[in-house]
DNA sequence: GCCCAGGCACATG
DNA sequence: CATGTGCATGGG
């Protein structure tokens, strides 16, 4: 008999609920850096994802997730895959408890492409605050309304808005860049053809997108594509690295080497990395990441 | 005032 | 292919 229960799932009409949610924790999988349309309320949070919405309670031994749309968010969850199997190997394989047991209960959300795309278009060179704000007035004026949240904008109604419109909701320099890819994907630049490409081919299709780089694209690729062979760089990423090596690697090649190091588990050791590294913890498994 | 934030576009060697 | 620079905005 195991020690501990496992993991239990239930969907019903208003919602799903996950019993012993070992592999699912509300607060990590938001405020992980993957997602930005979350509200923290004192015993719950409110999420949008496209044009649906779902409130999680949290409880000692079950989370409630309360929804119109229980099937939309199983998937959008990631609930069939099993995660404690890539824990378990993280742990075994590659001495990475450390990590996982403080982002404990992570997981990588499947979310929809062009509001990935606008999203970390905005994000670049930028903190997660402010990019939480820019996309919530983005929303708020040219999403539908929902009665009480407003949808993720359309592709057309993003391409149809005038440059001044998101300069004044403070996107700053990327206001040129967001325009210009609404109006390319809202004119029939394909975001399905790229689930039919490997990764590699994938990320410079993207990267056809004005404010998509490499960067960028690496997260479009793992957040709404589930793309796991993909290690998304960032300054924070840089930085753990930099520090575990004690000098200092361009982008280009930090990615490179933790992609070669973790191939198709890259996506997860990214995002537990990430979520530690910005919660101002100090790596004690630097040997961990270094090139050996 | 400076530095930084989930970097990118563009110009130049 | 690699390196350098400018860039809107707000917080520390």
């Amino acid at each position: 008999m195991p020690s501990e229960k496992s993991m239990e799932i239930i969907t019903d009409a208003d919602g799903i609920t996950i019993n012993n949610p070992l592999t699912f924790n509300p607060k990590h999988i938001l405020e992980c850096g993957q997602v930005f349309r979350y509200y923290d309320h004192n015993n719950h949070y409110d999420l949008i994802a496209g044009d649906k919405m779902c409130r999680i309670y949290t409880n000692e031994d079950f989370v409630r997730i309360k929804t119109e749309h229980p099937l939309f968010f199983t998937d959008y969850f990631d609930l069939s895959t099993d995660y404690q199997s890539i824990i378990n190997i993280l742990n075994q394989d590659y001495g990475l408890a450390e990590i996982t047991q403080f982002g404990h209960g992570i997981r990588i959300l499947r979310q929809e492409p062009f509001e990935t795309i606008i999203s970390f278009i905005i994000s670049a060179n930028n903190n997660i605050k402010r990019i939480q704000g820019i996309i919530e007035r983005l929303c708020d004026k040219l999403g539908e309304d929902r009665g009480g949240y407003h949808a993720f904008p359309s592709p057309y109604t993003m391409a149809n808005a005038p440059l001044d419109f998101y300069i004044g909701i403070g996107a700053g320099y990327r206001a040129e860049y967001i325009l210009k890819t609404a109006k390319m994907i809202s004119d029939g630049f394909s975001l399905d053809i790229i689930n039919q490409m490997p990764s590699d081919e994938a990320k410079k299709y993207l990267a056809r997108l004005s404010g998509v780089g490499p960067k960028v694209a690496d997260c479009i690729l793992l957040f709404a594509y589930h793309r796991t062979d993909v290690f998304p760089v960032d300054t924070w990423i840089a930085k753990v690295y930099n520090e575990a090596c004690g000098h200092c690697a361009d982008r280009n090649m930090i990615g490179k080497y933790l992609l070669e190091r973790y191939g198709n588990l890259s996506g997860y050791v990214q995002q537990y990395l990430f979520y530690y590294k910005r919660e101002n913890r100090n790596l004690s498994i630097k040997a961990q990441i270094r090139p050996s």
